[in-house]
DNA sequence: CATAGTGACTGAAACGTTTTACCTAAAACG
DNA sequence: CGTTTTAGGTAAAACGTTTCAGTCACTATG
């Protein structure tokens, strides 16, 4: 049972091998009976074409590498299925490199990603411009961006203008009568949470109101918990009357809190989250949040970096619309 | 900027291809003199190793491929960093594949190990005996089954005896007074779902106490969602007075409903979920729940499957203990 | 009937490593 | 001083594919 080569099914179809390659590859070229023989060989020894040979003599390696901020974010495990399939179809496959909000990790996949070769790269950068990026532009390995935006010209993107969505978010608030805004969320570094606050910011100046920031250094429910207790406990005056969380994994352990404290939703206090989540809308008051179209921006971020395959010299861009989702948690 | 080769680096650094080579892989072998020339034509060059060349030669890819039920769960999630991590201290990469539930993409992830030529497998199956792990067995690549226990003998497998959890969930409720309990999980394919269920059959029977089944085909706080609405609606006599959900996911998804609908919890009804995840400690009501060392488990499965690498003819088996975390969703 | 064209097939080179077997010079030994 | 050992180095084969450049037997063309 061990490993049998392109050899082996040549000698027991009675071909050469370079029939057999051609009868895989290039069937046009092979009269049909010979891909029958050939079929027949390959179903009884069991073959199992080699992708390191092929790959080494091909100088490709038929895969990308995504690497992704934190899968466990329901966000960003749609981004990767939805990169996943967009890639089979042309014969891709992903490697999938998840960072657990960890820059070491992010960097060691990279490299990973390096070693195998990948044809290119889809990622989801954890700080603003990694120089590991820069290494694969240098070998000319076209790589995307997911979920953020290219403001140098060297990369392909596939975003989202998150400064709009946090525009949205807190005029929305400011709608429902909301006078002082909290904003939840970071760290900074990662560009879609300064964006997102930038667009609170301008949306809450425009509207004479209040903004105070709570900065967090990573986004999971349980930090949203312990906000959430910090705005309970605070005394009404100061208390905001409204949340905007910067991702809805964050609102949703703020939200916990909050009814755990006995504020009422959206009466004492507004809250509206980011990402739309399937989980938002399943919450104990169901979450408004400004949708991002996950499966169809990993889908994008997949066919771009096709399309940059096919043309190295051009970058693509592509712009998917924030937009507002109001359910239960906020007035509207 | 083309890919630069192990030949480039020897011309440069002035010594032949073997050289090269054994500076990087036995260095014991060669000059401090030459390894240092050879270091700085690596660095000078930017070379990077041809992984698929490398592979071809030795006849091993160094990567091992493990599949997931759904790696949104949490408890996935951790399992994956615990294999990644333990992996890589012996140079071992991991080629994550998630199902996202669905049998056809585990399978699909099975093919892509098997041509990238994995030198081990180990999954979280989603059916009991999936032939697609036969392939492997065949070809004498070691399998290693995650959170599931071989009965077959031809498996190493880390596990957890769920049946165990089961009846330690129901007899916990059965303590804190509950007379009738909800097991709400699926789909029983998945035998760590079957097994849950098993115990707290077991349990609730040995205690005399009723138990209702409420089969789901998969887990995602929606569908929990759903299931506590139909509790919430229930006739008061008809209703379970407690609830054991196989899954933390699912529970938090049940929990919020119950609140929702105005139930007290525990008083009103009590619920545990299974796995122990973060996020249920941060629930609105603190989730009990059955913990399952997830990490641990993912480092042992890797740490096993590279004994069996090294004694291809022995089969290894692990066995963890579910514990019983009590928070304030039951009563103790 | 000679030539060109075509369809089906094949041998051999090449991809970038690792490793085996071999070589040489210097050191150690008696 | 002659022989053996050792340290350091190298050429070449091999891993399993794909593809290029032929080869060969027909068929179509004039």
């Amino acid at each position: 049972m061990a490993d049998v080569s392109i050899r082996d099914v040549a000698a027991h179809a009675g071909v050469s091998v370079s029939t057999v390659s051609n009868a895989l590859n290039r069937p046009e070229t092979v009269s049909r009976r010979a891909i029958g023989r050939v079929l027949t060989a390959i179903d009884e020894l069991g073959y199992v074409p080699n992708v390191a040979a092929r790959q080494l003599r091909a100088g490709r390696s038929n895969s990308f590498g995504l690497a992704v901020i934190n899968i466990t974010n329901p966000f960003f495990s749609e981004v990767t299925l939805g990169a996943e399939e967009a890639a089979e179809k042309d014969g891709y496959s992903i490697l999938v490199g998840n960072s657990y909000d960890s820059l070491d990790r992010q960097n060691r996949h990279l490299e990973l990603f390096e070693l195998q070769r990948v044809d290119g790269v889809l990622i989801a950068p954890l700080e603003d411009q990694p120089e590991s990026i820069e290494r694969f532009r240098n070998r000319g390995v076209p790589v995307v961006l997911v979920d953020r935006r290219d403001r140098t010209g060297n990369f392909s993107s596939v975003w989202l203008d998150d400064a709009e969505g946090g525009r949205l978010a807190v005029n929305h608030l400011v709608q429902g009568g909301a006078r002082h805004v909290a904003f939840m969320g970071g760290p900074l570094t990662v560009r879609q949470m300064s964006d997102r606050l930038d667009g609170a910011r301008a949306a809450a100046e425009a509207a004479g109101v209040r903004l105070t920031e709570f900065g967090t250094d990573t986004l999971n429910p349980g930090l949203g918990r312990e906000l959430g207790e910090r705005i309970v406990r605070m005394p009404e005056s100061e208390r905001p009357d409204a949340i905007f969380a910067a991702n809805d994994v964050l609102a949703l352990g703020v939200l916990q809190s909050l009814i755990g404290g006995g504020l009422r939703i959206p009466d004492d206090i507004a809250i509206i989250g980011y990402d739309d989540i399937e989980f938002a809308a399943a919450a104990i008051v169901p979450l408004s949040s400004v949708h991002q179209p996950a499966y169809d921006m990993g889908a994008k971020a997949a066919e771009l970096l096709m399309r940059q395959l096919a043309e190295p010299d051009e970058r693509f861009s592509a712009q998917f619309e924030p937009v507002l989702t109001i359910r239960a948690s906020t007035r509207s």
